[in-house]
DNA sequence: ATGAATAATGAATCATTATTCATTATACAA
DNA sequence: TTGTATAATGAATAATGATTCATTATTCAT
């Protein structure tokens, strides 16, 4: 009895990942998918049961190995929670670097398929965002973030500012090196465009 | 000879937005713009040259609005930095607050058409973003602003965290009313997210 | 009133692509 | 080695929906 082919599944998927990235999920044809993958374009139809599936599978990964790193992140009480807050930027920010496909993929298609799939998507995304918030309510608690800021805006404050970021950063890499865009997102959401002077 | 009627072009602009705000770009059916505008779908053609055409009217509509306003507040010398920032936002929140149509054609379909049209969509689109910059270069010329931020960086910063936090205002306006996110997002942006004890 | 000129109509066209499925090739159990 | 289950194939299907265009209705200058 033949079986499914492991690697080829991994290969449509690394190839849906390309081109959607590159077409954006309307645009991106399945026969161009399966050219990139070198299968037949039935064959996709044996490992996905429609275009669709392949990037909430792409989706799943991403915030599930996220989750992942925060159910370890958050815990730990060697940490200050300004020194999570800076360590989570660097998680999301070292996924992507290596990844322009996939950081083009979380910036356009991501909302647009948050519900799609059995629920797995929905429920990583919500985790790592929960756990997010968990460093927030850690800091406001020990007097170190600022109690005054509804927690729920804050989070999304950040995520729609880092997800902009990328976008400009996948649209001119040069003139916006992501490692700046790193520095200056950790100081601005830490200390806001005021300048405080420091006493002497 | 007949003439084309100004007030159904208005129309199956304001039908266009509904239905795309609704359905999306791709989504939104000529059939039910056209219907929603009592008007045959051939007759769209008589208007627009394509689906495309409308959406980028109503976009260019919007960043001339927002330009025009800016042209006026930027030079203002009765106003400090801070206040100009703050107005810059208020004057943003107020479009959108009365239009939700027009709020989730911003947050959905804005880029993708930024580069579509004669140009005048991005030229709007960008005198409104760099006169934002000079209020923010001002003030980090009055020592008011952090002289180490860049400002590119700050000015994509602010408008991802106002354009999803917008995104889940349109989601969910009862948990996040618009006014508490106004608010939030003044102050973030000003602060960030530290407590800074002020002395008694 | 009259008759160009052109606005309005909406059924038909046409292009596009995801998906299916009849056929062929291949892996594996016996 | 052989038979069979099923993987692989890609041409054909089928659905979709933007746009066209032949026809009809309306406006307006004369």
């Amino acid at each position: 009895m033949r079986t499914l082919d492991d690697s080829k599944r991994k290969a449509i998927l690394k190839a849906g990942m390309d081109v959607i990235a590159e077409d954006g999920f309307h645009a991106a044809k399945i026969a161009k998918i399966a050219e990139r993958a070198c299968v037949a374009t039935g064959s996709i139809y044996r490992y996905y049961p429609n275009k669709e599936a392949i990037i909430v599978v792409i989706l799943e990964q991403l915030w599930g190995d996220l989750a992942r790193e925060m159910r370890l992140l958050t815990p730990r009480a060697d940490l200050s929670p300004v020194e999570k807050l800076d360590m989570t930027v660097d998680l999301v920010f070292d996924i992507f670097t290596g990844n322009t496909a996939l950081a083009l993929i979380f910036v356009n298609e991501n909302h647009q398929f948050l519900s799609k799939g059995a629920g797995t998507l929905k429920h990583n995304y919500d985790e790592f965002l929960d756990l997010g918030e968990e460093i927030i309510r850690e800091g406001v608690d020990h007097r170190i973030f600022n109690a005054h800021i509804d927690i729920k805006i804050f989070r999304h404050f950040i995520i729609g500012a880092f997800r902009h970021l990328l976008q400009q950063w996948t649209l001119d890499p040069e003139s916006m090196p992501l490692n700046r865009v790193r520095q200056n997102l950790k100081f601005i959401i830490k200390n806001g465009i005021l300048h405080h002077p420091t006493k002497k």
